[in-house]
DNA sequence: AACTATTTATAAGA
DNA sequence: TTCTTATAAATAGTT
Protein backbone atom coordinates (compact mmCIF):
# COMPACT_ATOMS: atom_id res chain seq x y z
CA UNK A 1 0.00 0.00 0.00
CA UNK A 2 3.01 3.16 -0.88
CA UNK A 3 4.66 4.01 -3.79
CA UNK A 4 5.56 0.10 -4.60
CA UNK A 5 4.45 -2.95 -3.90
CA UNK A 6 6.35 -4.93 -2.16
CA UNK A 7 7.12 -8.89 -1.73
CA UNK A 8 5.56 -10.74 0.91
CA UNK A 9 8.87 -11.30 2.49
CA UNK A 10 11.39 -10.86 5.43
CA UNK A 11 12.61 -7.55 4.85
CA UNK A 12 16.08 -7.41 4.67
CA UNK A 13 17.83 -4.65 6.05
CA UNK A 14 17.36 -4.42 9.68
CA UNK A 15 16.51 -0.70 9.85
CA UNK A 16 14.00 -0.90 7.46
CA UNK A 17 12.70 -3.80 9.04
CA UNK A 18 12.21 -1.71 12.14
CA UNK A 19 10.67 1.18 10.64
CA UNK A 20 8.14 -1.28 8.87
CA UNK A 21 7.57 -2.89 11.73
CA UNK A 22 6.43 0.61 13.90
CA UNK A 23 4.21 1.59 11.00
CA UNK A 24 2.32 -1.69 10.54
CA UNK A 25 2.19 -2.57 13.90
CA UNK A 26 0.30 0.83 14.49
CA UNK A 27 -2.26 -0.30 11.19
CA UNK A 28 -3.05 -4.00 13.02
CA UNK A 29 -3.91 -1.99 16.76
CA UNK A 30 -5.59 0.32 14.85
CA UNK A 31 -7.70 -2.22 12.90
CA UNK A 32 -7.90 -3.94 16.16
CA UNK A 33 -9.28 -1.31 17.80
CA UNK A 34 -11.87 -0.39 15.29
CA UNK A 35 -12.54 -4.19 15.16
CA UNK A 36 -13.82 -3.80 18.74
CA UNK A 37 -15.54 -0.44 18.57
CA UNK A 38 -17.43 -1.13 15.39
CA UNK A 39 -18.51 -4.59 16.09
CA UNK A 40 -18.72 -4.50 20.42
CA UNK A 41 -15.82 -7.22 20.19
CA UNK A 42 -13.22 -8.75 22.57
CA UNK A 43 -9.78 -8.29 20.75
CA UNK A 44 -6.19 -8.28 21.55
CA UNK A 45 -3.00 -8.38 19.83
CA UNK A 46 0.31 -8.89 20.65
CA UNK A 47 3.37 -8.39 19.32
CA UNK A 48 7.07 -8.71 19.38
CA UNK A 49 9.41 -6.04 17.67
CA UNK A 50 12.47 -7.86 15.57
CA UNK A 51 13.80 -6.67 18.55
CA UNK A 52 11.70 -8.77 21.44
CA UNK A 53 9.99 -5.78 22.65
CA UNK A 54 6.60 -6.35 23.55
CA UNK A 55 3.55 -4.54 22.42
CA UNK A 56 0.11 -5.09 22.52
CA UNK A 57 -3.30 -3.83 22.53
CA UNK A 58 -6.49 -5.33 23.77
CA UNK A 59 -10.08 -4.42 24.50
CA UNK A 60 -10.81 -4.32 27.46
CA UNK A 61 -7.21 -6.16 28.15
CA UNK A 62 -4.60 -8.35 26.83
CA UNK A 63 -5.04 -10.14 29.66
CA UNK A 64 -9.27 -10.53 29.93
CA UNK A 65 -9.06 -11.38 26.73
CA UNK A 66 -6.63 -13.76 26.92
CA UNK A 67 -8.23 -15.49 29.75
CA UNK A 68 -11.88 -15.53 28.11
CA UNK A 69 -9.89 -17.28 25.33
CA UNK A 70 -8.52 -20.28 27.47
CA UNK A 71 -11.37 -20.61 29.27
CA UNK A 72 -11.16 -18.99 32.36
CA UNK A 73 -14.07 -16.67 31.66
CA UNK A 74 -15.20 -15.50 34.95
CA UNK A 75 -17.23 -12.45 33.54
CA UNK A 76 -20.16 -11.13 32.33
CA UNK A 77 -20.21 -11.48 28.92
CA UNK A 78 -21.06 -7.58 27.86
CA UNK A 79 -18.35 -6.79 30.38
CA UNK A 80 -15.78 -3.59 29.17
CA UNK A 81 -16.93 -3.55 25.50
CA UNK A 82 -20.03 -0.89 26.13
CA UNK A 83 -19.59 1.91 24.09
CA UNK A 84 -21.47 5.20 25.51
CA UNK A 85 -22.94 7.22 23.44
CA UNK A 86 -23.37 7.29 19.05
CA UNK A 87 -20.27 10.38 18.76
CA UNK A 88 -17.04 9.42 17.73
CA UNK A 89 -15.04 11.62 19.81
CA UNK A 90 -17.29 10.41 22.66
CA UNK A 91 -17.34 6.93 22.08
CA UNK A 92 -13.61 7.09 22.15
CA UNK A 93 -12.80 9.17 24.97
CA UNK A 94 -15.51 6.79 26.89
CA UNK A 95 -13.28 3.22 25.81
CA UNK A 96 -10.19 5.38 26.68
CA UNK A 97 -12.23 5.91 30.25
CA UNK A 98 -13.03 2.61 31.00
CA UNK A 99 -9.57 1.14 30.88
CA UNK A 100 -8.57 3.86 32.99
CA UNK A 101 -11.69 2.60 35.51
CA UNK A 102 -10.44 -0.91 35.35
CA UNK A 103 -6.56 0.17 35.72
CA UNK A 104 -7.53 2.02 39.01
CA UNK A 105 -9.40 -1.24 39.62
CA UNK A 106 -6.72 -3.33 39.61
CA UNK A 107 -4.68 -0.77 41.27
CA UNK A 108 -7.25 -1.00 44.24
CA UNK A 109 -6.74 -5.09 44.28
CA UNK A 110 -3.35 -4.63 44.32
CA UNK A 111 -3.05 -2.51 47.25
CA UNK A 112 -5.55 -4.87 48.99
CA UNK A 113 -3.28 -7.84 48.24
CA UNK A 114 -0.21 -5.51 49.52
CA UNK A 115 -1.69 -5.31 52.78
CA UNK A 116 -2.27 -8.64 53.21
CA UNK A 117 0.87 -10.00 52.55
CA UNK A 118 2.06 -7.14 54.97
CA UNK A 119 -0.10 -8.87 57.74
CA UNK A 120 0.89 -12.20 56.42
CA UNK A 121 4.79 -10.89 56.74
CA UNK A 122 4.04 -9.60 60.56
CA UNK A 123 2.45 -12.49 61.88
CA UNK A 124 5.17 -14.52 60.91
CA UNK A 125 7.60 -12.56 63.16
CA UNK A 126 9.49 -10.39 60.27
CA UNK A 127 9.71 -7.05 60.20
CA UNK A 128 10.97 -5.29 56.96
CA UNK A 129 9.52 -1.32 57.89
CA UNK A 130 11.54 0.27 55.18
CA UNK A 131 10.46 -1.91 52.40
CA UNK A 132 7.05 -1.67 53.24
CA UNK A 133 6.55 2.17 53.96
CA UNK A 134 8.29 2.94 50.48
CA UNK A 135 5.94 0.12 48.61
CA UNK A 136 2.94 2.04 50.55
CA UNK A 137 4.71 5.53 49.48
CA UNK A 138 4.78 4.33 46.03
CA UNK A 139 1.71 2.79 45.37
CA UNK A 140 0.25 6.25 46.44
CA UNK A 141 2.43 8.20 44.18
CA UNK A 142 1.51 5.69 41.49
CA UNK A 143 -2.42 6.19 42.27
CA UNK A 144 -1.73 9.88 42.10
CA UNK A 145 -0.10 9.82 38.48
CA UNK A 146 -3.26 7.33 37.52
CA UNK A 147 -5.66 10.21 39.10
CA UNK A 148 -3.95 12.74 37.05
CA UNK A 149 -4.62 11.10 34.21
CA UNK A 150 -7.92 10.60 34.87
CA UNK A 151 -8.50 14.10 35.51
CA UNK A 152 -7.07 14.71 32.56
CA UNK A 153 -9.52 12.96 30.66
CA UNK A 154 -12.47 14.29 32.77
CA UNK A 155 -11.21 17.47 31.76
CA UNK A 156 -11.15 16.98 28.44
CA UNK A 157 -14.19 15.73 27.73
CA UNK A 158 -15.79 18.72 29.76
CA UNK A 159 -14.30 20.90 27.66
CA UNK A 160 -15.22 19.30 24.57
CA UNK A 161 -18.92 20.17 25.57
CA UNK A 162 -17.95 23.72 26.03
CA UNK A 163 -15.48 24.72 22.43
CA UNK A 164 -14.63 23.20 19.99
CA UNK A 165 -11.22 24.52 18.60
CA UNK A 166 -10.29 22.94 15.22
CA UNK A 167 -7.20 21.59 13.17
CA UNK A 168 -5.25 24.40 13.13
CA UNK A 169 -2.89 23.97 16.03
CA UNK A 170 -3.08 20.17 15.53
CA UNK A 171 0.21 20.33 14.64
CA UNK A 172 2.16 22.63 16.91
CA UNK A 173 4.14 20.86 19.61
CA UNK A 174 3.33 20.38 23.06
CA UNK A 175 5.76 20.94 25.90
CA UNK A 176 6.47 18.35 28.17
CA UNK A 177 6.48 19.45 31.76
CA UNK A 178 6.61 17.63 35.29
CA UNK A 179 3.43 18.15 36.93
CA UNK A 180 3.32 17.29 41.09
CA UNK A 181 1.55 13.57 42.16
CA UNK A 182 -1.82 14.32 43.36
CA UNK A 183 -1.77 13.76 47.12
CA UNK A 184 -5.88 13.36 47.41
CA UNK A 185 -7.73 10.46 48.11
CA UNK A 186 -9.84 9.46 45.35
CA UNK A 187 -13.94 8.92 46.15
CA UNK A 188 -14.87 7.88 42.69
CA UNK A 189 -13.52 6.93 39.07
CA UNK A 190 -14.86 9.67 37.15
CA UNK B 1 -12.57 2.10 3.10
CA UNK B 2 -15.72 1.70 1.22
CA UNK B 3 -18.24 3.43 -1.14
CA UNK B 4 -18.49 5.58 1.95
CA UNK B 5 -16.82 7.18 5.15
CA UNK B 6 -18.37 5.32 8.63
CA UNK B 7 -18.79 6.42 12.27
CA UNK B 8 -16.68 5.19 14.30
CA UNK B 9 -19.43 3.65 16.57
CA UNK B 10 -21.48 0.47 17.07
CA UNK B 11 -22.88 -0.66 14.05
CA UNK B 12 -26.60 -0.76 15.28
CA UNK B 13 -27.88 -3.33 12.79
CA UNK B 14 -27.04 -7.05 14.39
CA UNK B 15 -26.64 -8.46 10.88
CA UNK B 16 -24.35 -5.69 9.57
CA UNK B 17 -22.50 -5.73 12.48
CA UNK B 18 -21.82 -9.42 12.17
CA UNK B 19 -20.86 -8.92 8.20
CA UNK B 20 -18.49 -6.12 9.73
CA UNK B 21 -16.69 -8.33 12.14
CA UNK B 22 -16.29 -11.10 9.35
CA UNK B 23 -14.99 -8.24 6.80
CA UNK B 24 -12.67 -7.18 9.57
CA UNK B 25 -11.45 -9.76 11.21
CA UNK B 26 -10.37 -10.95 7.98
CA UNK B 27 -8.45 -7.72 7.93
CA UNK B 28 -6.85 -8.10 10.73
CA UNK B 29 -5.59 -11.14 10.65
CA UNK B 30 -4.62 -10.45 6.91
CA UNK B 31 -2.41 -7.30 8.39
CA UNK B 32 -0.86 -9.47 11.88
CA UNK B 33 0.26 -11.92 9.48
CA UNK B 34 1.87 -9.81 7.37
CA UNK B 35 3.74 -8.22 10.31
CA UNK B 36 4.70 -11.06 11.07
CA UNK B 37 6.13 -12.14 7.75
CA UNK B 38 7.92 -9.00 6.91
CA UNK B 39 9.48 -8.05 9.90
CA UNK B 40 10.05 -11.65 11.47
CA UNK B 41 7.79 -10.52 14.48
CA UNK B 42 6.20 -12.51 16.71
CA UNK B 43 2.43 -11.96 16.82
CA UNK B 44 -1.07 -12.93 18.42
CA UNK B 45 -4.57 -11.54 17.74
CA UNK B 46 -7.24 -13.30 19.38
CA UNK B 47 -11.38 -11.48 18.63
CA UNK B 48 -14.47 -12.78 19.85
CA UNK B 49 -17.54 -12.17 17.64
CA UNK B 50 -20.54 -10.31 18.85
CA UNK B 51 -22.01 -13.68 19.68
CA UNK B 52 -19.07 -14.70 21.90
CA UNK B 53 -17.48 -17.02 19.10
CA UNK B 54 -13.58 -16.91 19.48
CA UNK B 55 -11.28 -16.22 16.69
CA UNK B 56 -7.46 -16.56 16.45
CA UNK B 57 -4.53 -15.37 14.56
CA UNK B 58 -0.78 -16.74 15.74
CA UNK B 59 2.63 -16.35 14.06
CA UNK B 60 4.32 -19.06 15.61
CA UNK B 61 0.99 -19.52 17.61
CA UNK B 62 -1.18 -18.04 19.78
CA UNK B 63 -0.45 -20.17 23.28
CA UNK B 64 3.36 -19.13 22.38
CA UNK B 65 2.71 -15.43 22.23
CA UNK B 66 0.68 -15.33 24.78
CA UNK B 67 3.11 -17.05 27.02
CA UNK B 68 6.04 -15.17 26.33
CA UNK B 69 4.01 -12.00 26.90
CA UNK B 70 2.69 -13.01 30.28
CA UNK B 71 5.46 -14.93 31.86
CA UNK B 72 8.41 -15.16 30.34
CA UNK B 73 9.26 -11.53 28.69
CA UNK B 74 9.45 -9.03 30.78
CA UNK B 75 11.25 -6.38 29.11
CA UNK B 76 9.86 -3.17 29.36
CA UNK B 77 7.68 -2.10 26.52
CA UNK B 78 9.03 0.63 23.94
CA UNK B 79 9.01 4.33 26.09
CA UNK B 80 9.87 6.55 23.49
CA UNK B 81 6.62 6.96 21.31
CA UNK B 82 5.35 10.82 20.57
CA UNK B 83 2.05 11.58 18.86
CA UNK B 84 2.53 15.51 19.09
CA UNK B 85 2.15 16.01 14.85
CA UNK B 86 0.27 13.75 14.37
CA UNK B 87 -2.47 14.43 12.05
CA UNK B 88 -5.34 12.11 12.59
CA UNK B 89 -6.54 12.56 16.04
CA UNK B 90 -7.70 8.26 14.99
CA UNK B 91 -4.18 7.36 15.16
CA UNK B 92 -3.72 9.63 18.27
CA UNK B 93 -6.98 7.63 19.92
CA UNK B 94 -5.09 4.73 18.66
CA UNK B 95 -1.98 5.22 20.25
CA UNK B 96 -3.53 6.51 23.16
CA UNK B 97 -5.08 3.20 23.89
CA UNK B 98 -2.07 1.48 23.24
CA UNK B 99 -0.29 3.17 25.74
CA UNK B 100 -3.02 2.44 27.92
CA UNK B 101 -2.81 -1.50 26.91
CA UNK B 102 0.91 -1.57 27.93
CA UNK B 103 -0.68 -0.02 31.36
CA UNK B 104 -3.01 -2.60 31.62
CA UNK B 105 -0.50 -5.60 30.77
CA UNK B 106 2.01 -4.45 33.29
CA UNK B 107 -0.24 -4.44 36.01
CA UNK B 108 -1.35 -7.57 34.81
CA UNK B 109 1.94 -8.65 35.55
CA UNK B 110 1.89 -7.41 38.72
CA UNK B 111 -1.47 -9.09 39.46
CA UNK B 112 -0.62 -12.01 38.61
CA UNK B 113 2.89 -12.04 40.34
CA UNK B 114 0.98 -11.25 43.57
CA UNK B 115 -1.14 -14.06 42.87
CA UNK B 116 1.74 -16.53 42.77
CA UNK B 117 3.10 -14.97 45.79
CA UNK B 118 -0.20 -15.92 47.87
CA UNK B 119 -0.28 -19.15 46.83
CA UNK B 120 3.26 -19.45 48.02
CA UNK B 121 2.78 -18.27 51.45
CA UNK B 122 -0.78 -20.80 51.48
CA UNK B 123 0.95 -23.40 50.34
CA UNK B 124 3.32 -23.03 53.73
CA UNK B 125 1.84 -21.54 56.20
CA UNK B 126 2.88 -19.01 58.51
CA UNK B 127 5.66 -20.74 60.28
CA UNK B 128 8.15 -22.19 57.77
CA UNK B 129 11.25 -19.52 57.43
CA UNK B 130 12.44 -20.22 54.59
CA UNK B 131 9.04 -19.79 52.38
CA UNK B 132 8.76 -16.43 53.90
CA UNK B 133 12.07 -15.14 53.31
CA UNK B 134 11.24 -16.27 49.72
CA UNK B 135 8.07 -14.30 49.60
CA UNK B 136 10.02 -11.26 50.92
CA UNK B 137 12.44 -11.56 48.60
CA UNK B 138 9.47 -11.78 45.48
CA UNK B 139 7.98 -8.56 47.78
CA UNK B 140 11.29 -6.70 47.12
CA UNK B 141 10.92 -7.50 43.85
CA UNK B 142 7.42 -6.60 43.25
CA UNK B 143 8.40 -2.94 45.14
CA UNK B 144 10.95 -2.72 42.45
CA UNK B 145 8.64 -3.76 39.71
CA UNK B 146 6.22 -0.66 41.09
CA UNK B 147 8.70 1.65 41.18
CA UNK B 148 9.88 1.01 37.34
CA UNK B 149 5.70 1.18 36.96
CA UNK B 150 5.77 4.57 38.33
CA UNK B 151 8.44 5.65 36.11
CA UNK B 152 6.36 4.19 33.23
CA UNK B 153 3.40 6.17 34.60
CA UNK B 154 4.78 9.02 34.50
CA UNK B 155 6.31 8.88 31.44
CA UNK B 156 3.45 7.81 29.73
CA UNK B 157 1.27 10.55 31.60
CA UNK B 158 3.51 13.12 30.30
CA UNK B 159 2.92 11.41 26.92
CA UNK B 160 -0.76 11.48 27.12
CA UNK B 161 -1.01 15.46 28.37
CA UNK B 162 0.87 15.82 24.91
CA UNK B 163 -1.68 14.24 22.99
CA UNK B 164 -4.28 15.14 24.99
CA UNK B 165 -4.09 18.33 24.29
CA UNK B 166 -4.16 18.13 20.61
CA UNK B 167 -6.75 15.42 20.65
CA UNK B 168 -9.08 18.20 22.26
CA UNK B 169 -7.54 21.14 19.68
CA UNK B 170 -9.95 18.67 16.84
CA UNK B 171 -12.79 17.59 19.04
CA UNK B 172 -16.62 18.62 18.71
CA UNK B 173 -18.83 18.97 21.67
CA UNK B 174 -20.68 15.64 23.02
CA UNK B 175 -23.84 15.46 24.16
CA UNK B 176 -25.15 14.76 27.74
CA UNK B 177 -26.31 11.46 26.99
CA UNK B 178 -23.27 11.02 26.18
CA UNK B 179 -20.90 11.38 28.74
CA UNK B 180 -19.69 8.35 30.50
CA UNK B 181 -21.29 7.79 33.71
CA UNK B 182 -19.47 8.09 36.75
CA UNK B 183 -18.60 5.08 38.94
CA UNK B 184 -18.68 4.77 42.71
CA UNK B 185 -16.59 3.01 44.94
CA UNK B 186 -16.63 2.81 48.58
CA UNK B 187 -13.42 4.31 50.10
CA UNK B 188 -10.06 5.67 49.05
CA UNK B 189 -7.64 3.32 47.00
CA UNK B 190 -4.61 3.97 49.39
C1' DA C 1 -19.82 -14.12 -2.45
C1' DA C 2 -18.58 -10.67 -5.97
C1' DC C 3 -18.28 -6.23 -7.40
C1' DT C 4 -16.41 -1.25 -7.32
C1' DA C 5 -16.37 3.41 -5.67
C1' DT C 6 -14.03 5.23 -2.05
C1' DT C 7 -11.49 5.48 1.90
C1' DT C 8 -7.49 4.07 4.33
C1' DA C 9 -2.84 2.25 4.92
C1' DT C 10 1.67 2.60 3.78
C1' DA C 11 6.49 2.39 0.90
C1' DA C 12 9.50 5.67 -0.51
C1' DG C 13 11.25 9.94 -0.40
C1' DA C 14 12.38 14.35 1.91
C1' DT D 1 12.63 10.41 13.72
C1' DT D 2 8.58 12.91 11.39
C1' DC D 3 5.94 14.46 7.24
C1' DT D 4 4.52 14.04 2.56
C1' DT D 5 2.69 11.78 -1.35
C1' DA D 6 1.91 8.35 -4.89
C1' DT D 7 0.09 4.08 -4.86
C1' DA D 8 -1.53 -0.38 -3.13
C1' DA D 9 -4.85 -2.40 -0.30
C1' DA D 10 -9.05 -2.68 2.48
C1' DT D 11 -13.73 -2.25 2.68
C1' DA D 12 -19.00 -0.16 2.73
C1' DG D 13 -22.64 -0.44 0.15
C1' DT D 14 -24.54 -2.83 -3.65
C1' DT D 15 -25.77 -6.78 -6.82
Amino acid sequence: MGRRKIEMAMVKDGSSRQVTFSKRRNGVFKKANELATLCGAEVAVVAFSPGGKPFSFGQPSVGAVSDRFLHRDQRKPNHGKTVVGSSKDGAKVSILTQQLNELLKQLYDEKKRGEMLEKAKEKSGYKAPIINEMGLQELGELKGSLERLREDIKARVNEMEASSSLLLLAKKPVHESERPVAKKVAKSYI
